[in-house]
Formats: structure tokens, C-alpha cells, sequence
DNA sequence: GACTACCTTAACCGATCGGTAAACGTTAAA
DNA sequence: TTTAACGTTTACCGATCGGTTAAGGTAGTC
């Protein structure tokens, strides 16, 4: 399988995990869904999980690069650049596809900290928070790494209730609640 | 069966599908896990899933129940309580079974707003915004449902993150960012 | 034309899925 | 003492689980 060919498996992997879920998904649907047949799909991929593992680091790829790029386009100075994270947000909410974040259905699904999942899940929340502190530090936060947790928390709970309640709201919402934080936060 | 038995029969349900997940968790498994036989459990629940809704209305009531409890034993007035919120969830995320929220972790696994397991974590949410709400105008809030829904959020957030990265930190952040959140929202 | 790389279909493995049926206690009221 | 209610164990149902195997098709390279 060329790389091209084993990437347009992990994307269609993704979506389809994305939108049924990890263990609601059985290989044999996946290999109806994603146009590969079972056999290719493990000749690749040792196991279920370990193909799991390659569609989030694909999200994890995929997602940060998209909402860098979003917050540096909606705004120039890292101050303001903070606060477009949630009218990116408002975006994602926005799409018809969104169903909540792909890295919290796979901790919700796999538990254990100890487990791989789990572990990929936790370090992109990591990479983002790293991403959120230094923005934080450039716009001249007294605690640059606490602004950018805070953030995140907020960040968090805006994806679970836009899958639960209105999305349009919750989006305001948090945006309103990141703002006078950032407010309370720099200078 | 009698009412208690039935009712101690859906608390180990709960506790089973909390800590290994819903689709995870079979039929048999739960049996074996509850002491209840397959053949009993079909004898007062339908399917699966009414049994699952059972156990998310018991959730439901024996969540709100505490952190009600909790917050006003904690603190006497509305905005105290506000903020005791994150007081109670810092206690939670302390306990060694805490494993993220049942209705994230519903909402994850049964994604459609129309199935009525998702729907059921969305009710839940709803219940909790209406009872910060009041709250929230008691302690004379511009906005109370305003104030409530961010709150709401900040809440989620914390729990996300509490299941991922360190739990102590992430309360501290949550009571943090709604320290800023109320005083902005409250005179 | 043979070889190789890579894919396909299709059948199969044992285990488990949600759910059902049969046969057999145990308890307690009539 | 009979009877009904409610539980048990055990086996079974067809479907699907994650994963494997065998046989064959189709490209491009030598």
C-alpha cells in the first residue's frame, strides 16, 4: 500500500470512528466503510488498536494545525489570538459532521490512564495547553501556563455541552466566560 | 424482584457500565458482575438500553442529590454555593472510582440527539443548569441563567480534563476560572 | 513471459454479542 | 398441601466480534 493509500485509510478510519464510536465499529463495517478489505487493512495494522492509535495521531495532526491556523488568521496579536480560539470553536460547532472531540469519546471509551488511547488522548489536550501558554506568555500574562489550563477547561466544556445542548449558545457562552478570564489573567 | 433488589440490582449496573463502558460491558458480564441472572435482569428490563436508562436516571438523582448537598453544607449563601461547585468537584476527582462523568461518557458512546441515552445526558445537564440558575438570581447575578450555562461549562471542562491530566490542578484551574466567571456576572 | 508487490474475495476461527427457552429450586400465601 | 411467583442454572439462538488463511486477480518491472 503506497502512503497515500495507507493515509486515505487512517482519514476514512477516522471519520468512521468518529462518527460510530470505537468499539461500536467492528473491522468488518470499517473495511465496508473505508473501501479496503479486511486482509489490506491488517497487513498494515497489527491489531484494532493499533490502527485506533494511527487515526488519532492523524486528529491530533489534523486538529491542531487547523485551529493554529484559524486563531492566527482571525486575529494578529496573541492576546486576541487567545480569545478567537472560541469563535474557531463557534466554527467546528457550526459544521454538520461535529459530534464532540474524537479525544474525549476515546478516553471516555478507554479508561484505564494506562492505556495507549488514553495516553494519545491525554497528550494532545498537552499539546494544545503547551500551544494556549506560550500565546499566553507573549500576550504578557502574570501566569502564562495557568491562563492557557483555564482555557483549556473552558475549551473542554464548550465541545461536551455543543454535542448536548445548543452549540450556538454554548459557543457565546464560552467565548463570554473566556473573555473575562483573559481579562483577569493579562496585566 | 422486589423494589430493593431491583434498585441494588441497577446500582451495580451502574457501577459496572461506569467503570468499563457501555458497549464494552455485556450482557453476560453484567450478570456475572451484579449476581443477578441474565434471565431476571430480561424479566424486569426489556433490552440493554432500558436497563442503561435506568441506571443514568439513578446517576442523575444521586449526582444532584450530593453536589446539592454538598455546595449548601459547604457554603450558606448563593454565591458561595457558586463557587462551592468546584469545591465539591475537587472532592470527587479525589475519590479513587472517579472516572469522568456517566453522561459524557453516555453522550460519547451513544452520539444521535434523537436516542434517548444521549438525550438522557442532555436532560441531565439541563437539570443541573436550572438549579445554578436559581442560584444564580439569588446571589443577583445581571444574567443568572447567563452565569449559570458558563459555569456549566467550566464544570464539564474540569471533569474532561480531571479524567486526563492532573485532577488536584484542574479543580484548582476550574475554581480559578469561576472565581472570575462570578465576579464578573454578580454586581 | 516470469516474477514480485499488492490488492481482492471468501471462507473460516473461537469468543462474545443481545436476547430467549427449558427445567428446576425456593418461598410463602391460600 | 397445592399453587403461583420469582429466582436459579444451563444451554441455545443467529449475528457479530477481532483476527487469520487460502486462492486468485492485476499491475509494473526485469
Amino acid at each position: 500500500m503506497s502512503a497515500s493509500k495507507r493515509d486515505e485509510l487512517v482519514q476514512k478510519a477516522l471519520y468512521a470512528f468518529y462518527s460510530g464510536g470505537f468499539h461500536a465499529i467492528g473491522m468488518d463495517r470499517l473495511a465496508k466503510e473505508t473501501g479496503v478489505s479486511k486482509t489490506a487493512i491488517y497487513k498494515h495494522f497489527r491489531t484494532k488498536e493499533e490502527l485506533i492509535l494511527a487515526t488519532l495521531r492523524l486528529r491530533d495532526e489534523q486538529f491542531r494545525n487547523w485551529l493554529i491556523r484559524r486563531i492566527e488568521t482571525l486575529a494578529s496579536n496573541p492576546r486576541d489570538q487567545l480569545l478567537a480560539i472560541f469563535d474557531a470553536l463557534a466554527e467546528w460547532f457550526d459544521e454538520p459532521a461535529f459530534k464532540s472531540c474524537m479525544f474525549i469519546k476515546a478516553s471516555s471509551e478507554y479508561q484505564d490512564r494506562a492505556h495507549p488511547i488514553h495516553a494519545t488522548a491525554a497528550e494532545h489536550k498537552r499539546l494544545l495547553a503547551a500551544d494556549f501558554t506560550e500565546r499566553a506568555r507573549k500576550a504578557g500574562a502574570r501566569d502564562p501556563a495557568g491562563l492557557a489550563r483555564e482555557l483549556l477547561v473552558v475549551k473542554e466544556g464548550a465541545i461536551v455541552l455543543a454535542h448536548l445542548h445548543d452549540s450556538k449558545q454554548v459557543a457565546k457562552d464560552a467565548r463570554g466566560a473566556a473573555e473575562k478570564i483573559i481579562g483577569a489573567a493579562i496585566e
